[in-house]
DNA sequence: TAAGCGTGGCT
DNA sequence: TAGCCAAGCTT
């Protein structure tokens, strides 16, 4: 790198020649749509462009723009967000999206503080949408720019990496300084192993020139992850028109997979909790499989129980759903796994 | 402030 | 292959 120039300038001038093309970039000097680039950011939070990538083009095919967001049924959103995980963000999105259709007419702010201002958008997010689709200096820090920065400047702990980050940051072009910083930390500054041969700020590097570039950023210690065990309950009965249907529920609109469907479950303990709060008082069956889902924070071993329901009404409040149209209920991925190893799926 | 909150791709 | 990890936010 020549010593002249400076580091926004060199990473500038690589973006524009190895950038990857993604469904929420525009063309080279056209401002993209913001809906697009916030509804983006949003998908990628703690989640890698591979899997958002199918998942943003049938999103925004089914709601193309804030006033159908704004619109849509919160139901029917929460099934389009299964297998995404951290399902809060949905409810944000639909949040968020009547916010800017009551208070903004319609088209998201323009400034880093007003979409701060708007649920789901955090720091990151909000400097973000500011910098890429509106053009605003903003200082952004992922996880991809604190690994950067942090080897770059050797910087320890995320004080040191913002100070940083808001040196480096240029003028102009901050939106895409901050999707350069993204592209290089994706293809080049790995965490595992980075591709210093390849990366046009390695002269640049402290950590590169100090041999230690797997030593920062400095991550913090992890916790262990316990072990939690629950039950399953799968309620089927005839369906009037032939077929099966299951009981479903929807969980409480906050917590874990807060305002998703569901199959019923009992607690989940520290011992497998058996039959307990079954949603029926029926004739169940234990299957002899266990079924394990790993959460952020604890792994759950689940017991499945299944049992036949025999009259007409539902015991609890709950919907039948027809078991041939389980992939349209919009399972989060514990439910739909728990589904398939009781075998009433396909 | 630290804990709660999901999932799938990658190595 | 079993961890590791990701374009974080909320309370």
């Amino acid at each position: 790198m020549d010593a002249k120039r400076s580091i926004a300038e060199t990473l500038l001038d690589w973006y524009d020649r190895h950038a990857r093309t993604l469904p929420w970039r525009a063309p080279p000097g056209v401002r993209p749509d913001p809906y697009r680039v916030w509804l983006s950011e949003v998908m990628l939070q703690q989640t890698t462009v591979a899997t958002v990538r199918p998942r943003f083009e049938a999103w925004v095919a089914r709601w193309p723009d804030v006033a159908s967001l704004a619109a849509a049924d919160e139901a029917d959103v929460m099934a389009a967000w299964a297998g995404l995980g951290y399902y809060a963000r949905a409810r944000n999105l639909v949040r968020a999206a009547k916010a800017i259709a009551a208070d903004h007419g319609g088209k998201l702010p323009d400034t880093e503080d007003a979409l701060r201002a708007l649920p789901g958008l955090g720091d990151y997010t909000a400097a973000a949408v500011a910098a890429i689709a509106f053009g605003r200096r903003a200082v952004v820090i992922d996880a991809n720019v604190e690994r950067v920065v942090s080897r770059l400047c050797r910087a320890a702990g995320k004080p040191a990496v913002r100070r940083a980050a808001e040196a480096l940051t240029p003028d102009q072009r901050a939106g895409d300084f901050a999707q350069a910083m993204m592209d290089l930390g994706s293809a080049i500054c790995s965490p595992k192993r980075p591709k210093c041969l390849l990366c046009p700020l390695a002269d640049a590097c402290a950590a590169h020139r100090a041999g230690e570039e797997e030593a920062f950023p400095v991550k913090p210690a992890k916790k262990p992850r316990p072990t939690r065990h629950g039950t399953i309950f799968w309620l089927e009965r005839a369906a009037a028109g032939g077929g099966l249907e299951v009981l479903l529920v929807r969980r409480p609109a906050k917590g874990l997979l807060g305002g998703m469907r569901a199959l019923p479950t009992g607690p989940w303990t520290e011992t497998q909790p058996g039959l307990a709060e079954a949603p029926a008082a029926a004739d169940w069956t234990m299957l002899n499989q266990q079924v394990s889902h790993g959460f952020t924070h604890f792994t759950l071993e689940l017991a499945l129980a299944v049992a036949r329901w025999d009259a007409h009404s539902a015991p609890i409040a709950a919907e039948w759903w027809r078991v041939d149209d389980l992939a349209a209920a919009g399972l989060p991925t514990v439910f739909a796994k728990a589904a398939k190893a009781i075998g009433r799926v396909r």
